[in-house]
DNA sequence: GATGAAATACCTCCCGC
DNA sequence: GCGGGAGGTATTTCATC
């Protein structure tokens, strides 16, 4: 994982339809050892998958929550159980278990209110929670798949 | 948007490297209209973007932190100043306006308790907020990219 | 929308440096 | 490690039904 492959990773972060040949010119190599690096890096598992995103507006899902959920199980069985559900569960996005006061944070995307209610709904029949506090999106400002590998002082230190 | 391009575009977004002629099998289409419709949904704008996604892990990635922040200047200057300096800090993927007592929430992925300590002092030091409060994750029980689009009682009801 | 075929572009892997 | 080039394959655009 040298600078040249975080370029590559860079780039295809942003646009994975360019061509290699394109990719290579950006990165300033020729197209083989850039396609070679591309393949390492798949088979590495440093690039898990390719994906194509949607514009959640254009599909009428124009409302997202963030769901602060307490628990007072804090065993293995309930993590097991609400895991499945909360994979099951399409419109739960991401799913994070954090340290401090709140034990899960949830980002859910649905069409309206009534959709995430019916989300909550399912989701407080499947396991049992302590306390639920949802906390609705206004304005998307910033949203990202792309990990930070260049902007800042990694190794300059 | 029918539930053929529905099907497509779910399909898409776990795995857009398929060549047409698999997609095509899957949504039960031949090739050629299903390419169509592929290239309707990105002209259309449904498709925002093809990307990689890498393993944060393997990046030496290995911190995510939500921050919550409240500020009192609220008028148009300010958030044009705040969202100028959280899109050009990558560090920081998301930004969310919300509703509530929090006014933004945001997620930043980094190294280590160092690296967030380091984008906490450039935001802070660009842009005056009144309080700040970060939330570690420890553990990431689902994270996904694709959007809800069949999994729910969308339009059954 | 399905089929088949043709041209183009790209991917993949051989080679030598 | 790099770059060049040949061959196989996928994409893309025609027709036609």
């Amino acid at each position: 994982m040298d600078d040249i492959d975080r370029r590559i990773l860079t780039v295809l972060q942003e646009d994975a339809t360019l061509p290699v040949s394109e990719l290579a010119k950006r990165v300033g190599l020729s197209t083989t050892p850039c396609w070679k690096r591309v393949q390492k890096l798949r088979e590495d598992g440093v690039i898990t998958k390719q994906v194509v995103l949607c514009d959640p507006a254009k599909m009428d899902l124009k409302l997202t929550v963030f769901v602060e959920i307490r628990t007072n199980r804090h065993n293995d069985a309930w993590l097991r159980k609400f895991a499945k559900i909360v994979r099951e569960l399409p419109e739960i996005v991401d799913v994070y278990r954090m340290s401090g006061d709140v034990d899960y944070l949830l980002r859910v995307v649905v069409r309206d209110i009534e959709g995430y209610d019916a989300v909550y709904r399912k989701l407080i029949r499947a396991v049992e929670v302590f306390d639920v506090s949802s906390r609705f999106v206004m304005e998307k400002i910033k949203y990202s798949t792309a990990l930070p590998l260049l902007g800042s002082d990694d190794d300059a230190a």
